[in-house]
RNA sequence: GGUGGCGUGGCCGAGAGGCGAGGCAGCGGCCUGCAAAGCCGUAUACACGGGUUCGAAUCCCGUCGCCACCUCCA
C-alpha cells in the first residue's frame, strides 16, 4: 500500500513518503476574501478534502492548514468601492461565507485556519532574512516597498518551467522602483489614500504585506520550514505558488516537497470569471441543489481536469447519488440495522472494496472508486432482491465505508434518510397510517382509491416504494 | 513569443498496447393490480492522416480544433 500522487514540481505521479512515518502536513492555499465564493473555490477545497480524507482513512495524522488571505489589493478596493463597510468588515464577512459553504459542502474545518493578518511578523521575519540573503531590497524611491530579487534566485522559474527572460513584467508596483520588472513586492509600502487600519509597521517603513509572502509564513509557522505537501488551484502555479517556493526556498526553508494542483470549473466550456459574469456562486448552487449532490458532482471528474459545469450536471449527479441512498435505505429497511458491529470496529481504508482503495491510492482517482461504489450498490441490490441477506449486509457496509470516505454523509440535510428527530419522527407516523389506509385498499383491490393515496403523498413531495412484502416511503427529494 | 493541458458512444466521464470503467438518457425484457425502485439484456466510442507492432483509444510523426497560465484568479 502506497499513496501515489502526481507532483507538479516533478511533472509525474510519484510516491508519497510522508517525512514523518505516519504524520503529512499540508498546506492549501485557501482563499484571499475579497468577494462570494463560486465553484472554483468548492472544488479546491473539496479536492483536498478528499486527499485529506483518505490520508486519513489509510491511518496517517493529517495537519490540514488552510489559510485566509484576510489583506490585498482586491479587499480594499472591494471595500472602499461600498464605503459603508471596512476593509475588516468585508474580509470577515466573506470569510463566514466560505465557512458556511465549506461546511454545507462536508468539507471538515482544517487543522487549522490562520488568517494572513495575524502573521504579520512572520513575515517580517521572512523578508528581513531574504534581505540578508541578497535576495530581496528595499526600493530606493521612498515607496516603502521591498522586492524579491528575481535575478539572484537561480531556479525562479522552476515550477512552471519558465524563464524569466520570457514572463512578462509584474505590474504589482511601478517598474522604475525594481532591478528588474520580474521583480515581485514583499511589502508595500503605505499608501495616502489607504486607512489606516490596513497597514503595519515593519522595518520598512508602515505598510502592509504583498501578495505571497502569507502563505511562506503561515507555513513555516504551522507546518515547520520543510513540510510534505502544498496544494492550490492549478491558476496558481504561478506567479503565486513559483513566487512562494522562490522566497520560501532563497530564506532557506526546504519548503513542500510535493506541489498538487487542482483542476478548474469552467461553465459551459468557458472559463469562469467576472468579466464574462458566467460565475456560478456557491450560494445560489447550495440553495437550489443538494449540497450532497454539488459534492458528487465536483467528485465525479478527475481532480486534475477541467469540470464543466452545465445546466443537467447536478441532475445527473443526484441521479447518480440516489442510486447510493435508495440502497442504503432499502438494505437498513431489509436488515434491521444500519451498521454491523463488526463493521464499525474496522479501520475505514480495511472496510472499502480493494479497488476502491486501490483507485484512491492512485493519485486520489475518484471516478474509478465511483465506479466501484455503483458496482458494489448493484451487487447489493442483486443480493437484496434474491434474499441473500448476508450479502447484501456486506455489501452496505462497505457501501456505507465508501460513501464515509467520500464525505458524502455529512454534505447538506439528507432526504429519504431516517436519521430521527422529532419532526421525522412525525411525519412517519402520519405517512405509515396513510400507508395502512392504502395497504386496506389494495387488500379489497380498490385500486383507485390506492391510487389516490400514493398521488396524494406523492403531490406532499412523498414517494411510495411497494416491495414484496411492504412499503417503504422516502421523500423525493 | 514562452509554458502546460485536452479532443472517448446521445450526454457526463474513467482508462493508457491485447477480455468495451461507471453514471445519466434511450430501447427490449423480468418483477408489479398499475407505478416507483431494483435486476437482466442492449453501442461498428476513442478529432483527422500516416507510421511502429502479431495487436494501437493507448506508442511515434504530422495535421486540425479547443483550453489554461505567462503577475487579479480556486
Amino acid at each position: 500500500m502506497s499513496i501515489r500522487l502526481y507532483d507538479s514540481l516533478q511533472q509525474a505521479v510519484v510516491d508519497f513518503t510522508p517525512r514523518e512515518p505516519g504524520r503529512v502536513g499540508m498546506y492549501v492555499c485557501g482563499p484571499t476574501v475579497q468577494s462570494a465564493p463560486h465553484l472554483g473555490h468548492l472544488r479546491s477545497a473539496l479536492v483536498y478534502d478528499l486527499w485529506r480524507r483518505w490520508f486519513v482513512a489509510r491511518g496517517l495524522t493529517v495537519t490540514f492548514i488552510r489559510n485566509v488571505t484576510d489583506i490585498d489589493d482586491k479587499i480594499l478596493a472591494n471595500a472602499n468601492a461600498n464605503d459603508a463597510e471596512s476593509w475588516w468588515a468585508l474580509a470577515y464577512r466573506v470569510e463566514l461565507e466560505f465557512t458556511a459553504a465549506y461546511r454545507a459542502l462536508g468539507i471538515l474545518a482544517p487543522t487549522y485556519e490562520p488568517r494572513a493578518t495575524a502573521s504579520i511578523d512572520r513575515m517580517h521575519a521572512l523578508i528581513e532574512a531574504l534581505i540578508a540573503r541578497g535576495h530581496a531590497y528595499p526600493a530606493h524611491d521612498g515607496s516603502g516597498d521591498v522586492y524579491f530579487d528575481v535575478r539572484s534566485w537561480p531556479t525562479y522559474g522552476a515550477l512552471t518551467r519558465q524563464s524569466p527572460d520570457d514572463m512578462e513584467d509584474a505590474a504589482d508596483a511601478p517598474a522604475r522602483a525594481k532591478r528588474d520588472p520580474r521583480d515581485f513586492a514583499l511589502w508595500k509600502g503605505a499608501k495616502p489614500d489607504e486607512p489606516d487600519s490596513a497597514h503595519w509597521e515593519s522595518p520598512w517603513g508602515r505598510g502592509r504585506p504583498g501578495w505571497h509572502i502569507e502563505c511562506s509564513a503561515m507555513a513555516a509557522r504551522y507546518l515547520g520550514e520543510e513540510f510534505d505537501i502544498h496544494g492550490g488551484g492549478l491558476d496558481l502555479r504561478f506567479p503565486h505558488h513559483e513566487n512562494e517556493l522562490a522566497q520560501s526556498s532563497a530564506a532557506g526553508h526546504a519548503f513542500a516537497q510535493h506541489w498538487v494542483h487542482n483542476g478548474l470549473v469552467s461553465v459551459g466550456g468557458q472559463k469562469m470569471s467576472k468579466s464574462l459574469g458566467n460565475s456560478v456562486f456557491a450560494a445560489e448552487l447550495l440553495a437550489e441543489h443538494d449540497p450532497a449532490d454539488v459534492r458528487y458532482w465536483l467528485g465525479s471528474a478527475h481532480y486534475r481536469s477541467t469540470i464543466d459545469y452545465t445546466p443537467t450536471s447536478l441532475d445527473e449527479a443526484k441521479a447518480a447519488r440516489e442510486r447510493i441512498t435508495s440502497f442504503l435505505s432499502r438494505a437498513d429497511a431489509a436488515l434491521g440495522d444500519t451498521v454491523t458491529d463488526a463493521a464499525a470496529a474496522a479501520p475505514l481504508a480495511d472496510r472499502v472494496p480493494g479497488r476502491f482503495a486501490a483507485a484512491l491510492d492512485d493519485d486520489l482517482g475518484v471516478p474509478q472508486a465511483l465506479a466501484v461504489l455503483h458496482d458494489t450498490v448493484r451487487a447489493g441490490n442483486t443480493a437484496l432482491d434474491a434474499g441473500e441477506l448476508d450479502t447484501a449486509r456486506g455489501h452496505r457496509d462497505a457501501t456505507r465505508a465508501m460513501v464515509t470516505v467520500l464525505g458524502f454523509e455529512e454534505a447538506g440535510e439528507h432526504p429519504g434518510s431516517r436519521a430521527g428527530g422529532a419532526a421525522e419522527r412525525a411525519l412517519d407516523t402520519l405517512v405509515t397510517a396513510r400507508i395502512a389506509e392504502r395497504r386496506a385498499a389494495r387488500e379489497r383491490r380498490d385500486f383507485a382509491e390506492s391510487d389516490r393515496i400514493r398521488d396524494e403523498l406523492s403531490a406532499a413531495g412523498i414517494q411510495l416504494d411497494d416491495t414484496a412484502t411492504s412499503t417503504e416511503w422516502r421523500l423525493d427529494g
